[in-house]
DNA sequence: CACCAGGCAAGTA
DNA sequence: TACTTGCATGGT
């Protein structure tokens, strides 16, 4: 069996044990994007509060959030922790829309995918999977998300043997995938998903739908 | 009480 | 290149 065969089982397995998962939550472009800053290392239930803060107090607008003080921000989104540096982050990337972008994310659709991951990658506080939730979640581009969950995944199922780099990770999905939106967009929520319910620790792995298949009595 | 959660940057060796 | 630390709230 190939490692394309591999992963599209698994792909497979998962998304019938969990069924489609509707990612990303979020209602417009601008509430994805602030949303995948607010979650860095925060459970989402935080970033779910600090959002209906966010829409409570109006600022959830890329006009704005270019107006209000970052001290300001920060108390309205308190609730998803590191509030300070995250006010800031938000601000930055808000000032490349105005800067770069006239002022619209419309206008990021005219942008190769590359290039935007590089402009991305160049705002402080816009990390490699930040990056790369955008890309895939706001703006639809096939772009691998890897996280801590799926490098457990990978470990606890034994699926990759390369080192721990993120780069090196992603290329083994998109090197051994079909470049398909929805498919990376699936597969990474249904990772989420087996690992917040089955793989938080090794033992537990072993009742996890993967092993269930790979293990027929 | 300790530990973790859909990371990132800056500093150290 | 590979660790370590600060950032902070809220749930289990």
């Amino acid at each position: 069996m190939t490692t394309e065969q591999r992963l599209l089982n698994i792909f497979g397995t998962l998304l019938s044990s969990f069924g489609k998962r509707n990612w990303w939550p979020g209602e417009t472009e601008l509430e994805i994007i602030v949303g995948a800053i607010l979650t860095q290392n925060t459970a989402w239930k935080n970033v779910e509060k600090a959002i209906d803060n966010m829409k409570a107090h109006g600022v959830l607008d890329i006009h704005v959030l270019q107006s209000i003080s970052s001290q300001e921000l920060g108390e309205i989104i308190k609730p998803s922790g590191f509030y300070n540096q995250k006010s800031s982050r938000l601000k930055l990337f808000i000032n490349v829309l105005h800067e770069n972008f006239n002022q619209s994310i419309d206008n990021l659709k005219y942008y190769d995918t590359n290039d935007l991951r590089k402009l991305m990658l160049s705002i402080n506080g816009i990390g490699p999977e930040t990056a790369d939730s955008i890309l895939l979640y706001a703006l639809n581009r096939p772009v691998f998300v890897v996280d801590a969950y799926t490098k457990r995944f990978l470990k606890n199922h034994q699926i990759y043997d390369g080192d721990n780099r993120y780069d090196n990770i992603q290329n083994f999905f998109m090197a051994n995938l079909p470049l398909d939106t929805y498919l990376f967009n699936e597969f990474h929520a249904l990772i989420v998903c087996l690992c917040q319910n089955y793989c938080k620790k090794k033992p537990e792995c072993i009742i996890c739908p993967l092993n269930k298949e790979l293990e027929p009595s």
